[in-house]
DNA sequence: GCCAACGTTGGC
DNA sequence: GCCAACGTTGGC
């Protein structure tokens, strides 16, 4: 079951123990040997994968059940969670999972409001907590448990997000699509940008020119 | 390892 | 509520 959001309560530093030891891949779920480089006259292949720094997480602002439980968490549910903080936890994608293992602490990310009447950007987090275990995997009532991990080689991993701020005025969707088929034409800053490109990527990456440029958009008159 | 069937995401 | 896009699963 593949991107789900909704984090819930936080325990700020709860497991601190658990991590480092995740032993698998660091790409889809799924390793490649490396490129060979020695084709004569081709370009080897970057060994390593681009090191992001900015991230866009989705989350649904409203009420929505899935086997009973509701699954809404929307900006203002992280911002009413002590310290403001809550662990993302539910995210049931390889590609998803494998971004939030590269977050680092202190790093921003956009809480993006996703599959509502409203979409688009509300505000900034911070991550406070890199990649642990991520509990909800083995609870038989979670609306994301997964029957096929096991304690000792756990699947899935989330990180501790802090509220930050909210923009100074939501940017939706419609205004981001509206400016990637610009940049698309004209090669602005959100012509690849992961919303549009990778469009059902729950967790995704942001170069700083893109998340920069989104972050601009607050001061700007809405399109 | 291919690929068709299946399930989910998420805008509209 | 529809359905296109696309990730995952499982047979072979």
């Amino acid at each position: 079951m593949p991107p789900k959001k909704k984090p819930r309560v936080s325990k700020v530093s709860a497991n601190s123990a658990i991590e480092g030891k995740e032993k698998t891949p660091a790409a889809g779920g799924k390793r490649k040997a490396a490129a060979p480089d020695a084709k004569a006259g081709k370009v080897p292949e970057p060994s390593v994968s681009p090191v992001f720094t900015r991230w866009l997480m989705k989350s649904e602002p409203e009420s929505r059940f899935e086997n009973g439980v509701d699954v809404k968490f929307g900006i203002e549910d992280l911002k009413a969670l002590p310290h403001k903080t809550g662990c993302w936890d539910g995210v049931r994608n390889y590609q998803a999972r494998n971004f939030m293992r590269q977050m680092k602490v202190g790093q921003q990310a956009f809480f993006y409001h996703s599959n509502c009447k409203d979409p688009g950007i509300a505000g900034i987090m911070i991550i406070v907590k890199e990649a642990y275990v991520d509990h909800t995997q083995f609870d038989e009532k979670d609306v994301h448990y997964d029957a096929s991990s096991t304690p000792d080689n756990p699947k899935w991993s989330m990180v501790d997000v802090q509220f930050q701020r909210m923009m100074k005025r939501f940017v939706p969707l419609r205004e981001l699509k509206e400016l990637h088929l610009q940049h698309r034409a004209n090669g602005g800053p959100l012509r690849d940008v992961a919303l549009f490109t990778r469009a059902r990527l729950s967790v995704q990456p942001l170069t700083p020119e893109e998340f920069d440029f989104i972050l601009s958009l607050e001061d700007k008159e809405p399109l």
